[in-house]
DNA sequence: GCAGATCGGTAAAGCGGTTAACTGGGGTGT
DNA sequence: ACACCCCAGTTAACCGCTTTACCGATCTGC
């Protein structure tokens, strides 16, 4: 292994002059550091980051805790990962993905060992134990989603009332004076909790209350088979309806899929619109719908920036919403009877 | 933070004690041990990751390598990494996700840094590149998945011959006698070198041969919008097949719709059976689809043990192969007029 | 022209552990 | 009773890097 010292040796300084070019901590003479330079390329050398996070006390490692239990781990949570990665990575911060469990004991274990700087939570509750936990030890976090409390946390989250805005004035503008909302499970308490949930639920009816519009809402859970069921009860229940938002990306699946094989065309008979999914998702049903896209890169990104920015001891920005954005496909058309009440 | 010189101190031993108990490397009476633990605790003293990584020149961090480009991250992926990070665990390893290229270069920049004591490298191709990297630098690492040239390659795989042998024997017995396989792209270089194809599309022409049935193979992306190519293909150039495998779990999807769409009734008409897909993805469709489960928690797992093994110089163990594992469901069912030729 | 500031660079003390070499007080065998 | 070994513990030298003093030489202002 090639340690700093050998590339002192070579370029003749002492092996903190190294340290300065590497780090650009203190100034250097063009040509010492160009001598530096040199020896370290000749040598092929790479800082042992191991040794500098203990010398420095940062690793610059950030984990990303994600709760593997309670959430299934699918394209959209692939997205946030993968751009808070290259985020971080832009920054030279390592991103890590971490499956912890929901009540915080990894967690724990996690951050008491010193091998990252800071974490960024994933799939927040409202009331989330790992938020406590976070400030007790003094870790530094950001949070993707929100709790209800949100004093002084660093976090982005989705924008649900814009992008329910846009998503039911799309229909709206289509012609639709029937919708429905597919939200979550309110008996299953874990989405009871879930921010999106909540949230998406909220918006919508405040936004159809503004249209003047009935408000017809329905319980799903979050798998294909549950908004199986969630379609089969809209059809029984509400057959009027001639437009539905889904909140889960994969009771939205589960809705179109049940629709068609109870005989309802889609878009024709009825529209599909998930509120929160990602393009791959999408991409997998058929007709495609047409979505709200999460925005998963966005978010991971500016939650993984907020986060170093702390670390790093900027000053934090202020929290970000950003909304779903509409991506016109296949399941969505205007009402056979266009105005009909 | 609470370091071993507060715990030894505590305990009234010296700190080479302490780490003599914490790592149980060399033998130390019941009272001290009783005490220095008793300490511990009372401290709430965790070790610090880092420094034992500096000092010891292992990390216990392992990284699972996924090409985040060529591959789509789904919940095959995602078994895989939770099992692996289960067995990581449970040997006292950190196992996390590092999303590399497919060439290299940020795979060198990784290893280089002396972060990872190891690598499990997921969707090997033939002929891998970052093998190469691997061996140069002296690396350990295991492979999830196979390259061409194994020699001493610590290394597990699915049991494609027989996966297929299964799929195939299933069908038959169900009475069908024209079936077809739905392959890779063979025009795509990364596909045309990716193990999965090229072993299943083997087995499958041999166990087919075997069963003197005609062998029918199609080629499509691994994408749903593919797969519903493919079905328009197979309806169009082969309309006698009663049965299609297909390998790519995300072209499976589109193989289903593609026939649904085109009119024909899944498994009524013409039964689809993935060959490798994972219960979450077989979950979304609809009909759900009867799949050869890939045993992506069984690999994650082994390959995982079989990099621990290597780094604590244990003897390894003979390469694995696992099979897919039948899971009927709704995609499959006797031809219409069963034995038809 | 001289004190003081500035600037490029060095020496050395850690960071929190691991681990080889060593110590000292019993047991054993003869 | 003596040499020897065994065993639980201790001492101290690292691991490779960061960072704070510190130092001598050159610049700066008056």
């Amino acid at each position: 292994m090639v340690t700093m010292r050998d590339v002192a040796q070579r370029a003749g300084v002492s092996i903190a002059t190294v340290s300065f070019v590497l780090n650009d901590t203190k100034p250097v003479t063009a040509a010492t550091r160009r001598r530096i330079e040199q020896a370290m390329s000749e040598l092929g050398f790479r800082r042992n980051v191991v040794a500098r996070a203990l010398a420095s006390r940062r690793t610059h490692i950030i984990a990303m805790a994600y709760p593997a239990l309670d959430h299934k781990f699918g394209f959209t949570a692939a997205e946030f990962f993968t751009s808070a990665a290259d985020a971080a990575r832009k920054q030279d911060y390592h991103l890590v993905l971490w499956p912890v469990g929901n009540d915080g004991t990894e967690l724990t274990e996690l951050v008491g060992q010193g091998l990252v700087d800071g974490v960024v939570l994933m799939e927040v509750q409202l009331d989330d134990p790992r938020v406590g936990i976070l400030q007790e030890t003094g870790t530094p976090f950001a949070l993707i989603g929100r709790t209800t409390e949100l004093a002084g946390l660093d976090h982005v989250d989705i924008d649900f009332d814009t992008t329910v805005e846009e998503a039911v004035g799309y229909l709206h503008g289509l012609g639709h004076r029937r919708l429905a909302l597919i939200s979550g499970n309110l008996k299953d308490p874990v989405f009871r909790t879930y921010g999106p949930y909540v949230r998406s639920e909220a918006a919508y009816r405040r936004v159809a209350a503004e249209y003047g519009l009935e408000t017809v809402v329905l319980e799903s859970g979050g798998s294909t088979r549950a908004g199986q069921e969630a379609a089969a009860q809209l059809i029984r229940e509400h057959p009027e309806t001639t437009a539905v938002l889904v909140v889960n990306e994969f009771a939205a699946l589960g809705v179109l899929s049940g629709l068609t094989r109870l005989g309802h065309n889609v878009p024709a008979d009825i529209s599909v619109l998930p509120l929160l999914m990602s393009p791959e998702t999408a991409a997998m049903s058929d007709p495609e719908l047409t979505i709200m896209r999460t925005p998963g890169p966005e978010l991971g990104q500016l939650g993984t920036e907020a986060l170093i920015r702390q670390l790093e001891g900027a000053t934090p920005l202020p929290p970000q919403l950003i909304p779903a954005t509409l991506h016109p496909a296949g399941s969505t058309a205007p009402p056979r009877s266009p105005g009909d009440r």
